[in-house]
DNA sequence: GGGTTGACGGTTA
DNA sequence: ATAACCGCCAACC
């Protein structure tokens, strides 16, 4: 059977624990699909609310949506003018290795 | 049923 | 260090 993309992706994103972020990339691959961070991102312009969208980054450390930098910064996790997550690698949750 | 889109990533200049 | 290019393929129109 194949999953849905987005109800995998929906189903990681939620397990990101607060104040940690992680990438479209990583999640990609947890879902089992390595080179579909395309997807993931895409999956996620229409996800529920209850999906922590803002904790997902780009593979660079920087938001794709400027807008979730409130959010963000909520949370505990600083981002710089230029949009990148302060101490991104620090921050970084990796999906693979809780699963 | 076919073409375009896209909240990306990695590689190459 | 930056910028540009190419590839990847499900979901949507």
């Amino acid at each position: 059977m194949i999953p849905l993309f987005k109800e995998q992706v929906y189903e990681v994103t939620k397990l990101i624990p607060k104040g940690r972020v992680s990438t479209y990339g990583a999640i990609a691959k947890a879902v089992g699909y390595p080179n579909h961070s395309r997807h993931v991102g895409n999956a996620m312009g229409g996800c529920p609310k209850d999906v922590p969208a803002h904790r997902v980054i780009s593979g660079s450390g920087k938001l794709s949506v400027p807008s979730f930098r409130e959010r963000l910064e909520k949370e505990d996790v600083l981002v710089q003018e230029n949009g990148k997550i302060k101490d991104f690698k620090k921050l970084f949750w990796n999906p693979l290795e809780e699963l």
